[in-house]
DNA sequence: TTTAGCACTCAACTAACTAGAGTGCTAACG
DNA sequence: CGTTAGCACTCTAGTTAGTTGAGTGCTAAA
């Protein structure tokens, strides 16, 4: 266990290299105006945390910079998260004002915003889609041969499928095929649609349709696999001010992660806690080679159930307490706009 | 003008650079077979090809490297665009197999495939929401104070508007509405509504709706301006593999300029001619501070009016030859998809 | 237990030097 | 007269050596 001094100067050491960016020496910590000790005995002190593993030394004759483990014990134990003040709250809750027609859109401004207040790269992943019940099913003739087909979910989500007509199947069938499948799928959820549909109506569809393969046909376009939840980043280049990512590699290495086809962040958000903001300090993120990445998660609710996740990317040396105490705010405050939104 | 020789010369030094991205010096381009001369003679016709601006010195004792307006005249005269094999036109022909349901995907599909045989970055933009025509406008009561509002489009685009109900305005009422709006509005452009709404069809709807307030407010809603048409990039990272984006600072411009809030690469494709390729070297693309960026721009058609177009982005040294053959190939044969998707 | 002092280490910067690529010019050549 | 070989000159990039200063670890005194 750390001793009161010893945490004093961990602490120390990690706000001032999360200002600076540059390793702290002995003397920089005792001239700290809460720490009152001479240089001599930080270094004494520092030795021994770097002991522990708390402090790395780039170099002998270098100062000290915090370990992962040195954040993670920062992160825990050391800091006080920021208070954000009535501005920032009050930019929150503009991002769900009459403007608003979908949820899409208000989860790129949250994006946005948070990429905005923090000066960090954002990532926000909205609900997932499979997770959605089905509220109603229509079917848009648009050519002879093909038409659009359009799932609504409870969420006021609108799905689309283009579809390819069998041939020889009349609209008024495949209207009332629409119809039982209207009346017969409400409130399931979609990851269930195609499931559903073999067990439980098969029998019954086969009276609507005579040629029982065209319509599995259809079936099997109309309920195909619904497109994956997109992922929305912010604040991209940002990243590019912050000094450790000067290195082209390091850079290369985070532009592939947030370039969409990377599932790690999505694994990720998705993995977040439905309450609470947690922070994943270098390979506690488990991405390969992103020992010098942090992300910061905080799940968003409907109905207090986890819906999406909001998430902050930056550097391990991140300001935790800025970040923290903003996700916090901001995970809550979505929360309860989104409810108010579909309460109306 | 210039003689054989010079041609033979610019164009030597032109395919040298844009492989080696090295000042390319007299002796390299007399050793190329093509060309028969003494590296004296080349200084001499370098020398002269400075003076016209065809070529530039980094410094005194450097080898030439061709200016904008080189690289100009070796897209327009010297360049003979690559012929693309079999295995690539195959790859352009999957884009369009069975699993594409709306063309969002397949304009997706071939950004991918675009940067993937380039290994440059590509940027590709879809049809223009406003200019798709209405073919289906559907009301899907949600809760008991909205509904979310569904515009289909004669090119199979669903869009989606969450709407507040009015208070008091009965379902019945409000489906009436709509299904005086769809008959009437069929086939117009959806730039247009609005403003068909207001000129032809005022004094109908005032029948149908006691409350001309409320009805406006409805309308409005519905018929907002429709959501810009997304740009899809592909292959950002591919970019940090050019030496010339070693440069933090050029980099960082490149991801601006990707990052799609910036406008100026939409318009760019926006402008581009209905047919043939097009290429935009240095600051032809007219945005600020892109002197070491080209981009080659084609459109694709549906029935022969253009509906889109594929881009491709990366340094002035780019292989034009390559790329220019290759979007030509795919611009015409993604038109061609196009219309036998839609024809079906 | 804490602190002052001091020798030691090491990265980062600077200056001087070197190597090599490439030019421009001149004079000779066919 | 156009073309080519030769040579002096220029300039960058890379190397080495030397210097500076921040920071440490250790020891001995307070």
């Amino acid at each position: 266990m750390l001793t009161e001094r010893q945490k004093r100067i961990l602490w120390a050491i990690c706000e001032d290299y999360i200002e600076s960016a540059e390793p702290v020496g002995s003397r920089s910590v005792s001239k700290k105006n809460d720490v009152g000790f001479s240089a001599a005995t930080v270094r004494n002190e520092m030795a021994d945390l770097e002991e522990m593993g708390f402090l790395e030394q780039p170099h002998t004759s270098a100062g000290r910079i915090p370990s992962q483990q040195g954040y993670r014990f920062y992160v825990d134990h050391l800091l006080t998260p920021q208070i954000w003040g009535d501005d920032e709250i009050h930019a929150i809750h503009n991002l769900f004002q009459k403007d608003t027609t979908h949820i899409e859109q208000a989860i790129e401004h949250t994006s946005e915003l948070l990429s905005q207040l923090t000066n960090y790269t954002s990532v926000v992943i909205g609900p997932k889609l499979q997770d959605h019940r089905l509220r109603h099913l229509q079917m848009i003739p648009l050519t002879e041969h093909s038409a659009v087909f359009i799932i609504v979910t409870d969420l006021g989500h609108v799905n689309q499928q283009r579809v390819l007509l069998p041939e020889g199947m009349s609209i008024s069938v495949m209207e009332r095929l629409v119809n039982l499948l209207n009346r017969r799928l409400q409130g399931i959820s979609l990851s269930k649609l195609r499931l559903v549909v073999e067990r439980d109506l098969a029998d019954e569809l086969t009276r609507y349709v005579a040629e029982y393969g065209s319509m599995i046909f259809l079936l099997d376009q109309m309920l195909a696999p619904q497109q994956e939840n997109r992922i929305y980043t912010s604040g991209t280049t940002k990243m590019l001010d912050q000094p450790e990512f000067r290195d082209l590699h390091k850079m290369k290495l985070l532009l592939d992660l947030l370039d969409g086809k990377n599932q790690s962040i999505i694994q990720l958000l998705n993995s977040s806690p439905s309450s609470g903001v947690q922070v994943k300090i270098g390979n506690e993120t488990s991405i390969e080679g992103a020992n010098h990445i942090s992300l910061i998660i905080a799940s968003f609710t409907l109905d207090s159930e986890s819906i999406g996740a909001i998430g902050v990317l930056g550097p391990t040396r991140m300001e935790y307490a800025k970040v923290i105490g903003l996700m916090d705010v901001i995970s809550k405050d979505i929360s309860k706009r989104l409810t108010e939104f579909y309460e109306k």
